[in-house]
DNA sequence: GACTAACCGAGACGGTACGTCCCGTCTTAAG
DNA sequence: CTTAAGACGGGACGTACCGTCTCGGTTAGTC
């Protein structure tokens, strides 16, 4: 997202100015702009947070922050990654049952920590914005599909599911479960719904 | 939605104009602003839809947009919901695998003749405004569930499945797995993806 | 340099709404934006003077401002012209000398009664852009051209002059004289500067 | 105009650099920086040249171009004093008539061999920045000023004319001519004009 | 030959203003 | 009482420049 002048040397996105030219990026700059959205943003919703609010919140040129960010949905984007734990650990005990029982968990845990109207407005923008859509697509959802991924290839493996398994069905039987009981709060986000989710996926798809 | 004047009799919020005084309101424009919009909204998405261009394209004041919609989301709701057929037949085949499958097929169709970019439009808004949310909620979300609600109380009756059922995760296993293939486009939306799914909940819900 | 819309009917320019449709023009804000304009112009100057700045002091949105006018150039010249007498009376006294003596006497006169900055800031302008040059000329230019013009004709016809004088040059002198004074401040601007000067034009002129 | 360091040691502005010490200044980027100058200048017109453009055509850093000059209209100044004839003769026949009219003439082929739209454009810039007034009117106005004046003195001297002329006026009778020919085209700058207008001066001076 | 001062290009910085778009409201005459 | 038209105050957009600052590097004279 950000234009990492010397870190994505090979992907040749920008023109790619001579490294290390010019005044440097201002790191003061990029924490206070991420900081102050957070806040706005908890504070007053996604639609009321403009690029103009954060430039003077953060005592920064607007320019800046379209230097460095196509949209408001990446400065909450970035800012939200930065503060909320994204990291998703891929269980292996073994077996499906507890793999997907760790899995949901786990995910279960990630979503209680996090804040539900930004999730939603990053969501939202998702849905509407195909260009934000791959960025957060990245961060989001890629990582937690390649977790499923493992964990029902190794079941396939260990022969405790069929290798005709329909895979993709049974990531949006997962995430669709997860996502839509978030997102629409249809009832509690807690240890007892990650397990009775984690019976039915197993038993679904263990079937 | 739209604030009929009269048929609403004792919601009283606007200030109640006195019966069949006056002229009377235009259907001629009623029905362009709603055909302009839907056409805007597929031509440009929805980030590009204002009411200055729904107004200008069908040439129509924008007062008039205002008077009966309070904002671009329910005039979009509105031409949507006439377009699209919404109605979901219960099946009631007197088994639950049937049942399900049945439900699962007709949405699925349902998906396959309903434009995406504006229902993911319709979605987001929903994940940002919560006055919406209510709107969209009572047209799309809550006749679905009470189909599949009045299916599992059917199935346990039955003893087709237990009576501890979740019933609210096994609501969230269908609607979530549905809504994420279709809003993510994780694969096709056809009729293997609808009886897989189906397969997948009988197994999971009846254990 | 208004669209006024029915003054110029057969004039063509803006598509020509038809008249009186949709709310009319504020009196009210056009003039808060001229008065706050002339204001703003003598305390802080010419380039200190925003369109932004107009808006806000005026209590006015900026597009009313973009509506009316196509520059601050603009702005300032209406402002200024409404405020200052533009009317130049036409001498006619019967005698050349007499006639030249009362011309520059009034202008001189009007000259004092002017903002030099202001009137200096319209002058920069007009020499910079074109556009703005023939809104400027008009009124600021030809009407006195006018009036001397008829001055020389007259005093050709009487033989107080050639038939033969090079009008244009005489216009220069006469103007050119005028306006060096009065915009680099080489010297006072009295009723002794326009009668040593009317003294130089008929002689000059008359040879 | 340009800050040379050490050419006005008294002045102490700045902090005063240690003489000849560190890299001295680059000749290539001063000359760079005064022909883009130019020719942006003539191209574009002088509100649309920008430190920036000027910057980027020339190869050169913004700093240094503030590090020589202080405004863009100081670069301009200097730029076209560089490229322009400004040496005025100062014709001495003997004779007041003569002596005029090839000071006019002079002058008025100067205005010929320059850039019009370049030269209304500082015009302009002295009428509103009293700084920069100072600068131009040194290399511009002053010096012709002390020709004119010189040729009065000396026919006043010979008792060509009345030892009370009123010198101011006269000057502002010939370079006001000048001027507003030029700047506001209102006829063809030729040997014509210098001579009519030449008589016009002589007869009303010498009247 | 190392040091140091002042320059150089590049380009990011906090700002201000631009001119445009759209918001939701208001004010006309016309129906 | 609604309608089309369209002006209104307001706010945000994304861009262009302003004049300043801060990098790594260069080019001289001085130690």
């Amino acid at each position: 997202m950000t234009r990492a002048p010397s870190a994505t040397a090979g992907r040749a996105t920008t023109p790619a100015p001579r490294a290390n030219r010019g005044r440097p990026r201002s790191e003061a700059s990029r924490v206070a702009i991420l900081n102050v959205s957070l806040k706005l943003l908890e504070r007053d919703g996604y639609k009321a947070l403009t690029m103009e609010k954060i430039a003077r919140a953060a005592g920064v040129g607007k320019q800046t922050i379209y230097r460095w960010w196509r949209s408001k949905a990446e400065v909450v984007l970035e800012a939200f990654t930065a503060y909320a734990e994204t990291e998703v650990p891929t269980p292996d005990t073994g077996a499906f049952r507890s793999d997907i029982e760790r899995l949901i968990r786990n995910i279960v845990r990630g979503f209680g920590q996090v804040s539900a109207p930004t999730v939603r407005a990053l969501m939202a923008e998702t849905l509407i914005d195909s260009e934000f859509r791959k960025a957060f697509g990245e961060i989001f959802v890629a990582r937690r599909q390649t977790v499923l991924l493992a964990i029902l290839h190794r079941a396939i493996k260990r022969s405790e599911i069929s290798e005709h398994t329909d895979v993709r069905t049974a990531m949006d039987l997962v995430y669709g479960a997860l996502w839509h009981r978030f997102l629409h709060e249809t009832g509690p986000m807690n240890r007892n719904f990650a397990d009775r989710l984690a019976d039915f996926v197993v038993d679904g798809v263990a079937g």
